[in-house]
DNA sequence: AGTGCGGCCTGTCCGC
DNA sequence: TGCGGACAGGCCGCAC
């Protein structure tokens, strides 16, 4: 599923693809995804020019000399470059047409994606102004954590997951970071030590480069913007193998619902 | 303010 | 074999 390591990999695979096409249109083929399609949208594009393909967090922004497309691939939404006269699949929902015969195409089976438009600065678009940190920076750190989840109650993995502190990570990061750090993922986040936030601040960075390194993980759906899976999901430490033995200690792996989401632990690696 | 839950959507899997 | 129902999940919006 598209979590910041799937979105990252679809973003520097697109990238050199589009970036400085002009745009001839857009089509497209359903009302909805998770929000009404931009109005007029062919209209809006129509003959401007990609100046960049940014992300923060896991939407993607397709900077126009003119206002951002915003793209968020929810769950099970993948972009590809393809030739614009080949016929679209099923849930081939979007499809963003540039000059030369190439398109964007977003896939999304789900639909819980997003496509959206504005002509203001992206950032402080309603849906991103008061997104959290991104992981990968130096500012995101074992202090950063510690001194937003003082007072917390919920769990750690239910706050690292919280878009509006960190971006990026998804429920299968978070159960991965959380093993690597070895934090029980159902403990209070407001009673974990500074020390122990500062080996979670590590091990988030260290999952998500390495799945970055695997081109993502590809569970169902996932594929980068050259329709190629990601491989890390012969890595994952935890994700799934509940009843299977840890890699670390041996004992079976445990399974628990935290937050509505499932979860899966050691609970001799992880206190 | 923090927390938890419902809802969106489709494909897959399980039990009857 | 067919069918209903549960489940998967990001994240907004709402209720408490």
């Amino acid at each position: 599923m598209p979590e910041l390591p799937e979105v990252e990999t679809t973003r520097l695979g697109l990238e050199p693809s589009v970036v400085q096409r002009r745009m001839l249109g857009a089509k497209i083929r359903v009302p909805r995804l998770r929000y009404a399609l931009p109005p007029r949208l062919d209209a809006k594009i129509k003959g401007h020019r990609v100046e960049a393909l940014e992300r923060r967090g896991k939407y993607l922004l397709l900077r126009l000399d003119n206002g951002t497309i915003i793209l968020h691939l929810g769950m099970s939404g993948s972009l590809r470059v393809v030739d614009c006269d080949s016929s679209p699949a099923l849930h081939d929902h979007v499809d963003l047409v540039f000059s030369g015969g190439l398109c964007l195409r977003l896939r999304d089976p789900r639909r819980f994606g997003a496509v959206l438009w504005t002509s203001e600065d992206p950032h402080e678009h309603r849906l991103l102004r008061d997104l959290g940190i991104e992981p990968l920076t130096p500012a995101f750190d074992g202090d950063y954590l510690f001194s937003r989840s003082r007072g917390r109650r919920l769990a750690v993995k239910s706050f690292i997951m919280d878009s509006h502190i960190v971006v990026g990570v998804g429920n299968l990061y978070a159960n991965e970071a959380l093993f690597v750090a070895g934090i029980d993922p159902r403990r209070a986040a407001g009673r974990i030590s500074r020390v122990r936030y500062t080996h979670l601040a590590r091990a988030i960075k260290r999952v998500l480069r390495d799945a970055m390194a695997k081109g993502g993980t590809t569970l169902r759906d996932f594929v980068n913007g050259e329709g190629a899976p990601g491989y890390f999901r012969l890595h994952l430490r935890v994700y799934g193998r509940a009843g299977q033995p840890c890699h670390r200690c041996g004992r079976r792996l445990k399974s628990a619902r935290i937050g509505q989401r499932s979860s899966f632990f050691c609970d001799r690696c992880q206190r």
